[in-house]
DNA sequence: CTAATTTCGAACTGTTTGATACTATAATCG
DNA sequence: CGATTATAGTATCAAACAGTTCGAAATTAG
């Protein structure tokens, strides 16, 4: 009795589910969708051409599926870069030296799946996913902000949703330039200053005078 | 003698060249660089098969013609925007609202060729064209921060190579969002608050204090 | 040990795609 | 007007591709 759950009937995988979709994710994520071939997908899942239809289903089937994985993950890991216990302009800038890391690791393509990848896509589930998944990003960090309001780190008229979005925008320009070979060191610098132009105190009663 | 210039000898063409580009830049643009056959050009350039071969050779070719031109297009507006007489924060806003803008134009796709299509391509060449358009840009708005101090509408200190990146990130992050599906009516008022946000006078002594 | 069940791997099939050859057409030149 | 030149349109070819079929293999149930 070394399984409490019967194991399957027939004969057993020779794959892992999960760990196929991670592969799938970088197949995608270093040939964009249109450049991947099936062949691709069953050389680098490890998984059989017929198993490959069976269980994952077709091409699009196979990519949504890497993008809600992907999605997920660095999902949780952003909103945990956001939430663990230090002050706001370091969850900011924490927030965005994440997603640089992530953009610049070695071993993977650059960029990110869900910014530089997933947008050409044609096809309305794999939009309205991404948008979804946009806005989710910032309402995190605008949830940061909220935070960072109740604890006393910014004033309670801070614009939090604009703010918020000005934050992603920016990791979405350094992602951007990550894909374009930006070195790594460069963009983490930049995540800094980025925190810092949201952040900083500046006299409001100037306002929009002239420039 | 109706044209000075001699024709050329044999039967004219039915298309015109530049245009046909301009087709295929639509073209490259609504469906990416893998996702366009050549039958979508033939269709979409109106040029034959055979002459299409001939005049622009093959796919990764047309691609890099359409590329250039498509940002050298864009690049002089972008400048024109910048160095219209007007006020620094005007000029930011302009540059960032016309990127906007021909990222929502009606008729196109949304987006932008060299933002969002581009980075995909697995090509050296293209790779190193976007880096330097890349770098064009951010020094076009550098130069313009350079101005600004001459005139005397930001201190000689302000440190134009940062915000330069910052501005062009942005630009970036609104495209993106563009390509996404955010209504141009949002990232116009975002594109203002970003000329803001980048120009507005901050208390400097203040500086990476504990926020 | 046999039957049933599930997966694996190789081969197959019809379609799409990139690229070219061939013939017809439209212009200039002498 | 005929020769020359360059393009247009059709047809064609080989390679790549998506998706399926079929027999062999591996496991459990009885």
């Amino acid at each position: 009795m070394i399984q409490n759950t019967a194991r399957p009937r027939g004969r057993p995988r020779s794959f892992d589910e999960t760990r196929a979709v991670e592969k799938a994710i970088q197949v995608f994520w270093s040939k964009g969708f249109d450049g991947v071939t099936i062949d691709d997908l069953v050389a680098g899942m490890g998984v059989g051409r017929p198993s490959l239809y069976a269980v994952f289903g077709d091409k699009r089937a196979i990519f949504l599926r890497a993008l809600r994985a992907y999605a997920e993950r660095k999902g949780a890991s952003a909103a945990r870069e956001l939430f663990s216990p230090q002050g706001l302009r370091d969850s900011i800038a924490g927030f965005l030296r994440y997603n640089v890391e992530r953009a610049t690791e070695k071993g993977s393509a650059r960029g990110c799946l869900l910014e530089c990848v997933a947008p050409l896509v044609d096809d309305a589930e794999v939009r309205r996913f991404l948008q979804s998944t946009v806005a989710g990003g910032a309402a995190l960090v605008e949830r940061r902000f909220r935070d960072g309001i109740s604890a006393g780190d910014i004033p309670p008229d801070f614009p939090v949703a604009l703010r918020a979005s000005q934050v992603t925008d920016i990791a979405r320009g350094l992602t951007m330039r990550a894909r374009l070979g930006t070195p790594r060191k460069t963009l983490l610098k930049d995540a800094e200053e980025a925190a810092d132009l949201v952040l900083l105190p500046r006299l409001k009663a100037i306002g929009k005078q002239k420039l």
